[in-house]
DNA sequence: ACCTGAACACCGTTCAAGT
DNA sequence: ACCTGAACACCGTTCAAGT
């Protein structure tokens, strides 16, 4: 609550630089929000979201087991600002100048979805965190191609939020199922023994075998298609 | 691992009988999955995800701290169970019936979603949870409904999948912008101060004024009408 | 300004023991 | 068969203390 250390607020203070770009020099260097922050997303990305723990996290930055709270407020900031740091977006350069929005938001979003499979652990935690400036980012990147598409000021938050929505939940089941095929199988065998009750399913083979990415790709577009006037 | 006690797997064994049909008598009933489970579900509503410690929960059960690992395996197992006990269908009367395929995904989808947010830990517990025989019933039913409808069998799993994205996207993301409005406000407030940088979706004060409920049904809507081929 | 170890208040789960 | 308390091995976080 009460002003301390390195953070003044209940909210993360999003550094300015470029994060994941440390040098390992012979010796620990110093502390920083920085390494904290890129250590912790090495860390999430090998042992996933129960994985990340203080004292674990301060021991491979070299660090004493407490150092880490005089940098950062709590572990909830640690994985706003883990989250945030793996969302960044380059990109667009072309395609949005030639007027190609359909390229530049499938791309983004494309893209979106690659960065949070890349990290598994971030897809089940963003739409449970704060807003970070990349995330805001993409959104304004995202608001700003629909606009220009045609989309009319009325419906724009309706058809962000569409999209975001449907990003999301692809992205999040796809990271989850992928954490666990076995799973998948196992529960796709004990589906084969109650085929009388979901014979579609069953036959179907809905768990197993899916193209995840063109299944992506084919719902993607379709909302596109609904949410952007033809001209 | 090994066998013991209730359950003989890693995987629950879902109840078979109809959940939250308790009678409170004076006295505490004896312990039960059932009233485990029920228990859980009302300790989640009331505290969320954080909330369900194993001792409170025995706590309100009238029991022992430690009595609950004599019906269950672990704390998971209560996550799964409770989960499914949630997502009960019993629907689709007569619009199925009537061949009316369209109102049948829709209140069925519809009436998922409401289920969710009824219980908002549910949703984001869902996709990283064995899947329950609620749960796959309404898949069950989502593909039967579907291939009726003019989809065939090789896009039926992608129909399937599509729909559950946006569904569970949706509903997550509804589920935890709900329990905390105020981080909106924040968030829009933030947005004010930095509209240099975002200027579309401030100006279109996306993170406010949402009308969750239109987005999902106009969504669904484009998207069923691109899976599931006009006759 | 930056780091540290000891200590506190929790957790989930095991286990030997009760009825 | 069903329940129990004590105990273990952790956690996140606070705090007084060091440099």
């Amino acid at each position: 609550m009460a002003a301390k250390g390195g953070s003044q607020g209940k909210r993360p203070q999003w550094p300015t630089g470029p994060l994941l770009s440390m040098q390992e020099t012979g010796s620990e260097p110093a502390l920083s929000i920085e390494r904290i922050v890129a250590t912790a997303v090495e860390l999430l990305d090998a042992e996933g979201v129960g994985g990340l723990k203080m004292r674990r996290l301060a021991d491979r930055l070299g660090a004493g087991a407490m150092s880490l709270y005089w940098h950062v407020d709590n572990k909830e900031q640690v994985f706003d600002l883990a989250l945030d740091s793996v969302l960044e977006y380059r990109g667009t350069p072309q395609s949005i100048e030639a007027g190609d929005w359909r390229g530049a938001i499938f791309h983004m979003l494309e893209d979106w979805r690659a960065s949070m499979l890349r990290h598994p652990w971030s897809a089940s935690l963003l739409p449970r965190r704060a807003l970070g400036p990349n995330i805001l980012g993409r959104l304004e990147l995202l608001g700003r191609v629909l606009s220009r598409a045609g989309v009319e000021e009325a419906d724009l938050n309706g058809a962000i939020w569409s999209l975001w929505n449907y990003v999301m939940g692809a992205t999040i089941t796809r990271a989850n199922f992928n954490l666990s095929d076995e799973d998948m199988l196992a529960g796709q065998q004990r589906l084969a023994h109650l085929s009388a009750q979901y014979p579609t399913i069953e036959r179907a083979r809905l768990l197993l075998d899916n193209d995840w990415d063109g299944v992506f790709r084919k719902g993607l577009g379709l909302l596109l298609d609904g949410l952007v006037p033809s001209r």
